[in-house]
RNA sequence: AGACCCAUGGUGUAAUCGGUAACACAGCUGAUUUUGAUUCAGUCAUUCAAGGUUCAAGUCCUUGUGGGUCUGCCA
């Protein structure tokens, strides 16, 4: 991997270590465990992950620390299916896991010293009177009565907080700064709140838990992260990120950056949403091939190197955007084309019967795995009269640009002979039933003959030899319904006010030319790829990948 | 009485001390092609606006305009 792009984060960092402030990066990528990992979040692990590794040789690192700070909305099933996730992204972590439940203690010690300081009091209001005393942006806040609690009450009633004196919502720490502030973070932020709740890391040793702004730069400190990457929405959070650096007692100070998050156009990615879609049974559960969870995306068959590079390509800015999906496909493509093993397949099969080739009789074709890259190899597929192509692959009233089979027609079955049409019978309900042909010999690996026209070439799938296989189609779930306008045949969508499945993307059978016994995934939108036990895939593995947009027929 | 942030082609990003708009995706044209893919060639911007400084402004200043974030005991 190159990692000579540069941004405002990398200009920084370079400066920061030219000027010897430090001697290398070191980053965290900090997810709540409540939720899979989708591909927004790929941009942040590809940020965080990807610095650490440029500077390496520096002694850089990214930890991947779970912000487990709300126990209500947590589990562990999530931590293990981000692990899982990061790694196959292709990052590594090393000895560097850590929880923020694990810092527990010294969060407390913390919000103690501020009580200290007298930079923090107990608010033993409800949280209702709490948020009308904020005021708003154009009001500004008024003061707690129990803003002047004297500092020996202060710490009595946190104590008591810890002991399970109070209910849930009984009681807040707060911390002392500015009621006026034009900074709505800043108008005497809740640190602390009680919850009764076990937590899946810390189990029941706790009922009061951090609030992020308050743990947050904590954890980054005690690490010693040196640049605290996040997305945008916290910019307005920083001032109180330094407040709790400044005023803490702390090891390291660690600097917050600010970056634009990821969008990607018609494509779900909210974590509520994902939920949803999970709970509701639209989709068969996180890792659902419809998803762009990267677990979901795994199982489509997307490699970890297209994600990577996508991210690197989309780049890192201030600016709120919003990407479209086609550079994500262009990745994918583009990678895929260079690695992925080719195999013909029929979905919609109609029966082809070459009339001038002997019955009984059958020969050997070599066809190329992967026209890309020699190495890959060749596979024999053996060709005799009678065969599947793909329904949609002749048409009988074809328009003068379509180029695959049509009657009187020509066209190359791939890696084997040109054939012609010479008839085709329809059944009871005028659909094609089966077609004649007559191939034309020595056309393998040869153009074809005078007068002959043949512009492309199609799949076959031997009636004898091939085996079915188990295909599934999919395709991705949409935000909304694609404008007419739009590139490409889509086909599932969601209505993002209802959640509700308009059309459900298919999830059909089908017939592959598969090795036998082998299972295969196919993906409408362009390849298909052996989907495996816990869906990982070795090599994978397509075969229309012209068709990602579905183009193939979609033009006349 | 609001605070903070952002503003370059359809999209995402570039552009050293201010020096005369670059790359990729998508689109469109054409050529090649045993995947209508790939590959190759061509084509697509008066840098939000108006002033100002300057020999020179996407880059600096001013004022507008447009967009984003913030009023959880979520992160």
């Amino acid at each position: 991997m190159s990692d000579e792009k540069k941004d405002f984060i990398r200009e920084i960092i370079a400066a920061d270590i030219a000027s010897g402030k430090h001697t290398a990066p070191i980053t965290r990528f900090p997810p709540e465990p409540n939720g899979y990992l989708h591909i927004g979040h790929a941009k942040a692990i590809g940020v965080n992950f990807g610095l650490a590794r440029q500077y390496a040789d520096l002694g850089a690192r990214c930890h991947l620390r779970f912000d487990d700070t709300n126990p209500v909305k947590e589990d562990e099933e999530y931590v293990e299916s981000i692990k899982k996730d990061i790694a196959w992204l292709g990052y590594e972590w090393g000895d560097h896991l850590y929880f923020a439940s694990d810092y527990f203690e010294y969060f407390y010690e913390c919000a103690v010293a501020l009580i200290d300081k007298g930079l923090a009091y107990v608010d033993t209001q409800t949280s209702d009177l709490l948020k009308e005393q904020r005021g708003n942006v154009k009001v500004p806040g008024t003061l707690s009565p129990h803003r002047e609690r004297s500092l020996v009450e202060n710490l009595e009633l946190f104590k008591k907080m810890r002991e399970g004196g109070f209910p849930d919502g009984g009681a807040v720490l707060r911390a002392k700064i500015d009621m006026a502030s034009g900074n709505m973070n800043m108008r005497d932020p809740v640190l602390y709140r009680v919850v009764h709740a076990r937590h899946h890391h810390t189990g029941d040793a706790w009922c009061i838990y951090p609030m992020y702004d308050f743990a947050h730069p904590l954890e980054d400190a005690k690490e010693h992260i040196t640049h605290s990457l996040c997305s945008l929405e916290f910019e307005n959070h920083r001032p109180l990120y330094d407040w709790v650096v400044d005023n803490c007692p702390v090891p390291s100070k660690p600097r917050q950056i600010e970056f634009a998050r990821l969008n990607i156009g018609f494509t779900v990615m909210s974590k509520r949403k994902f939920i949803q879609l999970v709970e509701e049974k639209h989709v068969g559960g996180w890792d659902d091939p419809r998803m762009s969870t990267l677990s979901g995306m795994r199982r489509r068959g997307y490699p970890p190197e297209a994600i990577r590079a996508f991210v690197e390509h989309v780049g890192l800015t201030k600016q709120n955007s919003l990407s479209d999906f086609a550079l994500l496909e262009f990745e994918v493509r583009s990678y895929l084309n260079k690695i992925a093993l080719r195999k013909m397949a029929v979905l919609d099969p109609v029966k082809v019967v070459v009339t001038n080739y002997p019955e009984g009789e059958s020969e050997i074709v070599t066809v190329p795995n992967n026209p890309e890259n020699e190495a890959d190899g060749s596979r024999e597929l053996v060709f005799s009269r009678e065969f599947w192509i793909e329904r949609e692959d002749f048409m009988v009233d074809a328009p003068k640009k379509f180029f695959r089979l049509k009657p009187g027609g020509a066209v190359r079955l791939r890696g084997a002979y040109i054939i012609q049409h010479t008839g085709h019978v329809l059944d009871d309900q005028g659909e094609v039933s089966e077609i004649h042909c007559e191939f034309i010999p020595n056309t393998i690996g040869q153009s074809a003959p005078e007068g002959v026209q043949c512009r492309t070439a199609i799949h076959w799938v031997s009636c004898a030899e091939g085996v079915d296989a188990e295909v599934r189609l999919y395709d991705r779930l949409f935000t909304e319904e694609i404008p007419d306008n739009a590139e490409g045949g889509y086909l599932g969508c969601l209505n993002p006010d209802s959640l509700q499945v308009i059309t459900p993307a298919k999830v059909e059978p089908g017939l592959a030319a598969m090795a036998p016994g082998e299972r295969c995934q196919f993906e409408r939108m362009g390849y298909f790829c052996a989907d495996s036990e816990d869906h990982t895939f070795e090599k994978p593995v397509f075969n229309r990948i012209v068709t990602l947009r579905d183009s193939w027929g979609a033009k006349d």
